[in-house]
DNA sequence: CGTTAGCACTCTCATTACGAGAGTGCCAAT
DNA sequence: ATTGGCACTCTCGTAATGAGAGTGCTAACG
């Protein structure tokens, strides 16, 4: 069960390890985690009495490696796991435990401190996750694979200008100004008053429920002449909403990553740098958004990505597979503790969705 | 006249320095800025043919120095421009152009090439800002420093939930969904159907016209049951959008202070990307939004933030003191290339004023 | 047969020494 | 006032050196 639980790309060759060497193992990977220095068979067991002489672990060593689960930086020094190794670790060696009560409490309190608009929530969430797992957060607002209309209003300002409100059917809500001049352009008969711009959006609410930018393009021409021209900047805002994908990305901790040794001369940070603020490698991680669910871990050179072959990501989605989604999770060296990222962002992605569910309500 | 343009910390003294000595403190500015190694005499000789000898350049870099002008990194190596070095330099020494013509050309074309929200726009107006000065961008959305009701709506959603949708009288649009629950217990007899929604938006768009928050407050028991309590929604609106000072910042081209030599090595980058994210550093800036705007320049120790002794900001604001104000501008190592930055920073304050302008009408 | 002790070997890393290069400051000459 | 000359200083890269840590292998051991 356990071993089924963190599948990234399914590189899992069938590996039948002696217990020894899934102790050494063990003891390598958190011993590397913790201290950055290639772990040397006397070292290891300074740390961690395992019954057994130096020679012993080396031989154990010598196997690991010839495996591809440990590595040499260069003859005769110490050990380092590959990012082999630190699969294996993970799916089936490693002592994983539910977050704690108090850290959940703590994060379960914050949450509910502040009155909190739903993009203070993603922020506050990159700054939990950052914190509680020392690495780099991102998280991503929860939209529709595709966005679907679901509501329109049609505002006449004071100011003079004209609102259009578009609610979509995940719960998200957009605007933007109408552009009164072209309107009057087009259509010279239209008066724009309140009384028309509901007529207008009672028409479009009756009309458009639940289609997509494509659906709402092919409607249109059986629309009223002003309501089809408004569907236009519906249309729109609809494309709007589906190219942004992982557009608005939340991101925190970034300070994390450079004070890791590996990343302690900036350029080994640059690439990674320009990679998060592009927000590409995300799209790896879109696949997990069809699927089930559950925390998704890519270590090293899973990476798609050439620039995030140093880094793991252990990312979950949030939300329902039919309404909206979103995605967050973390990325730090592939030196990361997994242990605690991995309960923690699982953790966090559930937290989410109770949160989603309260604040849009369990309607379709 | 160009002296005056640029005024940061007003630490200028009087200084009188004779035509050598800014012909040498200029040469020495832009051969620093230039190679990012410190310039020795007869190193500014073989690239400024300054017809004198090595010995003369020597005796008026002494002086400079004497006048704390430039500094050396030790005995006997180059001479480095001191902030106030800079600060001569960007005040009476620079030779200033506006930008190029086929740069502004770039500049508005990608801005009228997308069909553009206005987050978009910040995003894009920071990317250029990047992209032209080689440093880190930063740009804030326009805001109100106060925050006044301009029109409410009231919707009813067709899934069942209500949404107040806030019109500030700066033009920005906030929403909020209503907690129906809570206003059920409160208010058992409201009925909340669209035509009394209705009535409550009127009644609310009547009394709280123009009103910042704590006014709004004040008002709020004048008001009938249903409004007023709607009006504690508002409020909160209202004191969020007041909150949000320097909130939602746009950040773009870190990676270009990155390359910088000075910040090669992670750990001096570490604390300008703490403060970076967390956007306190604009606060000394916030008095710029009250003055008359123009082009801002904080060189180096000017800085009130420790953790900024080693960059410079030169900001400009944008929008209308009146009405929604934001800030815009670059951050890099003293050594920056302020002919280049400046103007950049000042066309960019101009062309989003523009911009502002076209999208919100001239409505006060 | 698995485990262990011993040992020769390798590779890194910090320290030291040293010379080249660049630059300064000063002084005397122009 | 400017300049050429010169002694002096400081950095930086390279090379040499030795300590330290770790390995792999082999032979002995229970």
């Amino acid at each position: 069960m356990m071993e089924e639980r963190h599948r990234g790309t399914p590189i899992r060759p069938a590996l039948e390890l002696t217990d020894r060497q899934r102790t050494v193992l063990r003891a390598v990977v958190e011993d590397y985690v913790l201290t950055a220095v290639p772990v040397g068979s006397k070292a290891l067991l300074g740390r961690y009495a395992l019954g057994v002489s130096p020679a012993t672990v080396r031989s154990a060593m010598a196997e690991l490696e010839s495996l591809g689960l440990l590595s040499h930086p260069h003859t005769s020094a110490g050990r380092v796991p590959s990012d082999l190794g630190y699969r294996l670790y993970v799916e089936s060696l490693m002592r994983e435990a539910d977050l704690d009560q108090s850290d959940r409490l703590m994060i379960r309190h914050q949450f509910s401190q502040v009155q909190l608009t739903s993009n203070d929530w993603l922020r506050l969430a990159a700054s939990i996750l950052a914190g509680s797992t020392r690495s780099a957060a991102v998280v991503t607002p929860a939209r529709s694979r595709r966005a679907r209309f679901g509501h329109v209003q049609l505002v006449a300002l004071a100011d003079g200008t004209r609102l259009l409100v578009l609610v979509l059917r995940d719960g998200n809500v957009v605007q933007r100004r109408l552009d009164q001049m072209a309107i009057q352009r087009e259509l010279p008969d239209a008066v724009l008053d309140q009384t028309e711009l509901d007529l207008t959006a009672a028409a479009l609410n009756a009309e458009l429920a639940g289609l997509s930018a494509p659906q709402v393009r092919r409607r249109s021409d059986k629309l009223p002449a002003l309501a089809a021209r408004i569907s236009t900047a519906v249309i729109s805002l609809l494309e709007e909403a589906d190219s942004v994908v992982v557009e608005d990305i939340f991101t925190d901790g970034i300070v994390n990553v450079l004070e890791q040794p590996e990343f302690a001369k900036g350029s080994k940070l640059r690439p990674i740098l320009e990679v998060l603020q592009r927000s590409d490698f995300l799209e790896q991680l879109v696949p997990v958004l069809t699927r089930s669910g559950g925390v998704h871990v890519i270590i090293g050179r899973e990476n798609t990505n050439d620039a995030m072959h140093e880094v793991s990501l252990i990312f979950a989605p949030y939300g329902a597979p039919d309404r909206a989604l979103g995605l967050l999770g973390v990325l730090g060296p592939t030196r990361m503790r997994y242990p605690r990222a991995i309960p923690t962002v699982r953790y966090l992605s559930t937290l989410m969705n109770e949160l989603i569910n309260i604040h849009y309500g369990e309607t379709q």
